[in-house]
DNA sequence: AAAATATGTCAACATGGCTGACATAAATTC
DNA sequence: GAATTTATGTCAGCCATGTTGACATATTTT
């Protein structure tokens, strides 16, 4: 962002300061949390950009970056429950992933019980390239809480999770710590 | 989201888990910070998917609510200044920012020192729509700072920014503050 | 045997990014 | 004052990734 600020001179009128959020509190409930808004926005932009450079090396885009992370965190996990999380049609997907499995970053197994089932697994390409790529994004995330202090952490998550709506904040918690504990051990 | 825990065989234990980061500080440096990057994921799925339906009913996209969104904030702000924000191209914005002339939500004046520039303003409808939209946003994190303790917004603030490239924090700090000035008194 | 489910596929279309080339008017520079 | 640079717009086409609708196949469930 070059430079938002080349119009500022003539614009503000009065300083004013402390507008939407006086002292402790919550903002008055008349009032938008344009702050929030907005940093969010930007935090998000750079948060998912950090990615592309690397993707780009490989000509995927950010659709593949969210199937790849999402089956290297779920192994085994079904081609449903994948629609669930992205929140696309199937055909979209179809379209990623069949390009993800052809280069060898994800292969599909039969499921065992149901055999309609296709299971998605991260080949050990496909886990090099996400936990890349999750790295990458960890830089930026480990880098803004050295900044800030201790405690920040644990404030973001609590944040971050209340901002999920309500419920599916239950099945995303699950879903996270179910995938934590695949990962961590193996 | 649907059932993400359909294939869940297990019963999950508490979220969280103390796994990347032990006590105060940062996490292992080699582990990455699954927790948040997709937390982070689920949050802004969530947050920008609420004005979507609102936007159906305008047929407008989210390409047209990031336009009217920062045209509202900054009055009279420059064609390249809002370019710089969005990180498009002037051949992507020239198409959403046409259909919001069209009809009547955002106007541009001819810059009053330099006559080049084509100024934009939100219309007393576009202010309406963004306002609303806005709203719909901050009910959403009105809900979440509720359900914190007080200081969550202005955790949430710190991390948000601290996310942000560096190089850009300080000129969106400052766009944030002159919009607030520019939008409270206005 | 019939119905429901999990997945895949074909075809068409929409949105919103992109590049490249070029046009116009106004400001700036020589 | 002519030449150049700047701010903006526009035409044309391409690409990634979303959509709907219809239909196919294998497998499980009823």
């Amino acid at each position: 962002m070059a430079d938002i600020n080349s119009s500022a001179k003539t614009t503000p009128q009065t300083a004013g300061g402390e507008a939407a959020t006086a002292a402790g509190g919550a903002p008055r409930d008349a009032e938008a949390a344009w702050d929030i808004i907005e940093l969010l926005f930007f935090a998000y932009r750079d948060f998912v950009g950090d990615p592309d450079a690397v993707l780009l090396k490989y000509a995927f885009g950010r659709a593949h970056h969210r199937v790849l992370h999402f089956v290297n965190r779920n192994p085994g996990m079904k081609v449903a429950d994948l629609l669930d999380i992205l929140n696309i049609t199937k055909q979209s997907l179809g379209r990623v992933l069949k390009q993800l499995v052809d280069q060898g970053f994800i292969v599909q197994k039969e499921g065992a019980q149901d055999r309609r089932q296709r299971l998605l697994y991260a080949t050990p390409k496909g886990e090099a390239l996400s936990l890349k790529l999750a790295q990458l994004q960890t830089e930026r995330i480990n880098r803004a809480f050295g900044e800030l202090g201790p405690g920040a952490h644990e404030a973001a998550r609590r944040f971050l999770t209340a901002m999920i709506d309500g419920d599916n904040r239950e099945g995303v918690l699950r879903q996270i710590a179910r995938a934590d504990r695949a990962k961590t051990r193996g």
